[in-house]
Order: structure tokens, then C-alpha cells, then sequence
DNA sequence: CTGTTAGCGCATTCAA
DNA sequence: TTGAATGCGCTAACAG
């Protein structure tokens, strides 16, 4: 490995020289430059980071805590942020994030972050604690259960969002309009579930308590397990709307084994515009999630508070986008 | 930030003491063990992971350099990656890479990882020189365009894979199969064009140059522009195999807008199984990439080369799903 | 069994 | 405009 001592033997300057040219930190005389910046090249220099981090106490690097990666809109949001993160020279970390892990986590990241995003996670007081206590500022992209104050949040107006949603199905006659949860009472979904009730009441219709479903996790297959039993009895819901798109597919796929006609006799809808969702049979109309200006944010808000800047929570606007399915 | 210093203080011994309870390095009797974790309890100490891998001349800290994180199979593969790697306990950074960045990538990658995983790369002469310097060793899961000594690769016998693909619609009587591949020479899914037109070879089947498609990249939307022209032609294959789902998706769609019947005006099959393929209509016939094996592999021999133990390349085997398209 | 000490590679203060 | 010297937090060789 080629040190920074190695550069200035050879450029025949001292070690602070070396620093001064690569970080332009002081004055350094043209031809001294000219001669650091030649042996730097010769010698294929790179500055080492680890040790760049131990002496600056930073480390250019961010941890991103994902719920389940398997699901695509995660996915993509974490591509945005890394896609912004590089922007700024920040190297993104990614782990999937089990609560049985928690505890682990201090040590894992202490003194390999600057600060921690969250894709769908809460985190517990004496982690949020230490994480304070180390200014390693965190910034949620979903609302968690409980909120803290030093944990900025990124979301949409899910309220809203979903009474537009409730309005486009009521125009076309739904009155009955169920919802597809996730039974974890921590989950982040939860927050869905809250906004649809809400949402629900404002435009003054009646969730009924057994047109809530809950399945055992966000996927695919766990809707398609929760739903289809249900499909067959006559009197029911005319109109479904799904805490995510994942569990909306699940949906569709059961309506397709059970040979219930979408949208004739079942409308569906998703809340955030995964690539699927347009594939499916029929496409799927959705709240278009805007991954990309999340991601934009979020990384905004994270340089924030790493500089301490004040940072507020942030409500993002969706669209509607009505495919056939409703 | 609690130190070690401040630990030994306050356990009353010395800063190694510290390190050789915390590393289980050096024989600590009972009592002063206990007395040394209950300071370390108190003070809420965790270990500086900066100032240990500037130390240990180790990371703990692995890259994945990504192609296209839109592509659920890549991030799929992402995700099994950081899987086994957290097993290990090593932290995963990801990047999504363009051949711009690659000057960049020595720099931001010296001193901060011990490893580097492709995914669908390839890496110029002088980079991986550089890396073979530092010892940072290179795993490839995708077989480059250039085949280079350090690269250690995962991947299928694609000419197997396909030959057995092409044998199933042979017996359902196509003799003209086209191929989906992109455009970009140098984009690592050439590999499955060449190992196609040698099992076309094997089956004794023509492949004529313009039934191979080349979509501008590896989305959804520029395959489903490329074919969907060529589908109003009246004498054409009766069947295509796509060098990804995604591609192959947007064939589905593309065969949807234009009314043409899958699988009985033409069959369609994919490459990889991502879940899309699963939901489409209808439901695609696809080589199903294991994912979760490679992943598990990938880390295997990373930390085989890590470890300067012999790693060699490894061909893994997958399974064909046949669902509606075909 | 425990303490002292010498760096790891870097940024930076203080002198020159 | 440049150099010498210090210390970031940690590990491990060596001495006791």
C-alpha cells in the first residue's frame, strides 16, 4: 500500500505538503504542487479512508435500515437515495434490518456512520438514545408507530392521498371499500391503515371492521392467503385498496384463481406504483409513490442535520394513477 | 464518544485490559473481566470500527458494484448477498456504477472495504490492477465480457440452461426461437446471447441474425419498443426467449397491445424468475436463476479469496419453470 | 495475568 | 511556503 509518506519521499517534501495539495487545505507553490501531484500519479496514491475517518470523526458513510428488500418499492427507494447520497460523496450501507438484530446495531455502526436512514423501521428508545448521544442523526422514509423527536420523517399525506383514492372509487359507485393491512402492530404499514380509516370518514363511508384484512406479512403470497377464502362469499366489499402493491397483487392473483372478474366485480387498488403493478392483469390503478423526490429529500434532509441545520418533517404530494383495475 | 481510555479508568486497569476482554485476545482474570464488561455497560462504550480497521488494515466492509438496482433480479441477488454476508459479519455498501464513475472508484473504495462483489460489471485493466495491489479481491456474479485471471466468477452454464429451455419448445413444435439480447457490447448480458446461439447449435435450430432483437438497455420499455414493430409481420418466429424477465415482460406487454395471442401466436420465456413473471398474463415460463444459491456462494468465495484460500469459478445450476407463455 | 508502548495513515497546529 | 510533531482510538508485541 502506498502512504502518504512514500508520496513525499519522493516529491521530496514532508508528509504535510502532501496533505496540503490533496485536501487544498494551505497554500502550496506551483512547482511543489506540480511535483506532489507527479508522484502521487506515479505512485497510484489513493488517500485511505479508515484512516481519513479516524482522525476527522466522519466517515462519509450512511446506513440504510430496510424492512424487505424483496419489495421493489423498498428497492427503489433505496436506489434514489443512494443515487443522491453518491451526489454528495456519501457511501450508502444496506442491511436488513430484524428487530432480533437491534441490539446489535450500536455496535455495528459505531464509528462507521454518519448517519442512519430508515426504510420502514422503529427503532427503541435506548438505540434511539445512543444514537443521539453519538450525533448520528436518523432520518425515517415512512412514519414508524411511535414517534420520536429526534427521528425526521419523509412521508406522504397518507390521509389525503387515500381520500382521493376513496373519491375516484366512490364516483364509480363503490360504498363498500375494504382494505388490505398487515397484522403486526409495529409495522410501518400501520400508519396506512389509520390514514385509510381516517380517510374513510371524511368521505363519509363506513370501514366495516371484518372488510380490514391483516395479513401475517407485506408480501405477495401472504395477501393471496388472507384474501381468496374471503372471495367466495356472496355478499361483500365491491372495491379493495391495499396498504401496498406487493399484497394489491396478491389480490389480483387470487381474483384471478377464484375467476372474480377486475374490475366488474372487484375493484382493486395499490399505494405505491411498483413496476408490477402496471403488468398485472388488468394493470392496477395506484397512488403513485414519488420514490424519486423521496429519496431527493430524504438525503436533503440528511445533510441537514448532519450540519446541523434544522429539518423538519417533510409531506410529499402523490399522484393518482387509474389503470383498469378499478 | 466513550473511549477505551475512559472504560480502563474507570474499571481501574489499563487500555489493553480493555482490548483483551473485548477480543477475548489475551487471558483477563475472572474478576477484572467483570469489572472491565460492567464499566463498559455503565459507560455504554461501543468499539470505534474506524480506528480498529485503520488498526487491523480490515474493514469488515464489502462493495457491491451494481448495474441497474431497477432490476428486481439484481436486487434480489443484492439482497441474498448482504444476506450471507451479514452471517459473516461483514457490512455491505452498495453502489449503483456507471462506467463514468469508474476513475472515481479507487479512490472512494480505498481503505474501505476488504472486498468487491460485480454484478453485472466489468472493471477496466488499470482498475483491477489497482485492486489487485491493495489485495482487495473481486467476485463476479455474471461473467464479464473479458475474462481476467482475478475475477473470480458465479454464474450458470447459460448454453445449458437455454439448450434445455429451446428442447421444451422444440417439442411443442417451434423451429424458429428469437432472442431478446441488448445492445451495448460490452453490457455483461452478452454472455447469455453467445451461450443462446451455441444451445440453438446444440438443438440443430437456426438462429437467423434478425430474430435476435437488441434492446437499448435492460428495462421493460425498451424491449417492449424493439418488438413491438416487428410483430405486425405475418412471417415470423413462433417464439422468443428474452436474455432477462424484465425484457421478457415487456414483450408480454407489448404482445397484449398488439393482440397478439401467448402463447399460441408466440411464445415468450424469460431468464431469471423474478416475481413480475410470476403475474404477468400469462404468468411467464422462465429458467429460474437461483438467487438465494448464488448468493450464498458469492459470499462463500469471497471470503475464500479474502483469506487467500484457492477459489475457483463456480457454475451453478438452476431449473426450468413452466408457467402459460410457452 | 496486566501494563507500557509503538505504530496504523491521516489532518493540523505551531514554528520556522 | 514548508516541516516537525501530536493525537484520533485501537491492537498486539513485549516486559514485567
Amino acid at each position: 500500500m502506498t502512504t502518504r509518506k512514500e508520496v513525499a519521499d519522493r516529491a521530496g517534501v514532508s508528509i504535510a505538503v502532501v496533505s496540503y495539495v490533496l485536501n487544498d487545505s494551505n497554500y502550496v507553490k506551483e512547482e511543489t504542487r506540480r511535483k506532489v501531484l507527479q508522484a502521487i500519479e506515479e505512485l497510484g496514491y489513493e488517500t485511505n479512508m479508515a484512516a481519513r475517518a479516524l482522525k476527522m470523526r466522519k466517515t462519509e458513510q450512511l446506513a440504510v435500515l430496510i424492512n424487505h428488500m424483496g419489495n421493489p418499492h423498498e428497492a427503489g427507494l433505496l436506489l434514489r437515495i443512494e443515487e443522491h447520497a453518491a451526489k454528495h460523496n456519501y457511501m450508502l450501507f444496506f442491511q436488513t434490518f430484524q428487530k432480533e438484530k437491534e441490539s446489535k446495531l450500536k455496535a455495528l455502526l459505531n464509528g462507521r456512520v454518519d448517519g442512519i436512514f430508515l426504510l420502514g423501521q422503529s427503532l427503541q428508545e435506548d438505540t434511539l438514545h445512543h444514537f443521539r448521544k453519538q450525533n448520528i442523526p436518523i432520518v425515517s422514509v415512512t412514519t414508524p408507530v411511535t414517534r420520536t423527536e429526534d427521528v425526521t420523517c419523509i412521508d406522504l399525506d397518507w390521509t389525503f392521498e387515500y381520500a382521493r383514492l376513496i373519491r375516484l372509487l366512490k364516483a364509480k359507485g363503490h360504498k363498500r371499500i375494504a382494505f388490505m393491512a398487515i397484522r403486526d402492530p409495529e409495522h410501518p404499514l400501520q400508519h396506512r391503515l389509520g390514514a385509510f380509516r381516517r380517510a374513510m370518514e371524511t368521505e363519509r363511508l363506513q370501514l366495516e371492521e371484518n372488510d380490514v384484512f391483516y395479513a401475517d406479512e407485506g408480501g405477495l403470497q401472504s395477501a393471496y392467503d388472507k384474501i381468496k377464502p374471503s372471495l367466495s362469499s356472496p355478499d361483500r366489499y365491491t372495491a379493495i385498496v391495499s396498504a401496498n402493491d406487493l399484497m394489491a397483487a396478491g389480490i389480483v392473483a387470487a381474483c384471478r384463481d377464484r375467476a372474480v372478474h377486475i374490475p366488474n366485480e372487484l375493484a382493486v387498488a395499490g399505494s405505491e406504483d411498483i413496476l408490477m403493478s402496471s403488468q398485472t392483469a388488468p394493470p392496477m390503478t395506484v397512488i403513485h409513490y414519488p420514490r424519486e423526490k423521496v429519496g431527493e429529500i430524504a438525503m436533503e434532509v440528511m445533510l441537514a442535520k448532519m450540519q446541523k441545520r434544522p429539518a423538519a418533517d417533510r409531506i410529499l404530494q402523490a399522484t393518482l394513477v387509474e389503470r383498469k383495475s378499478s
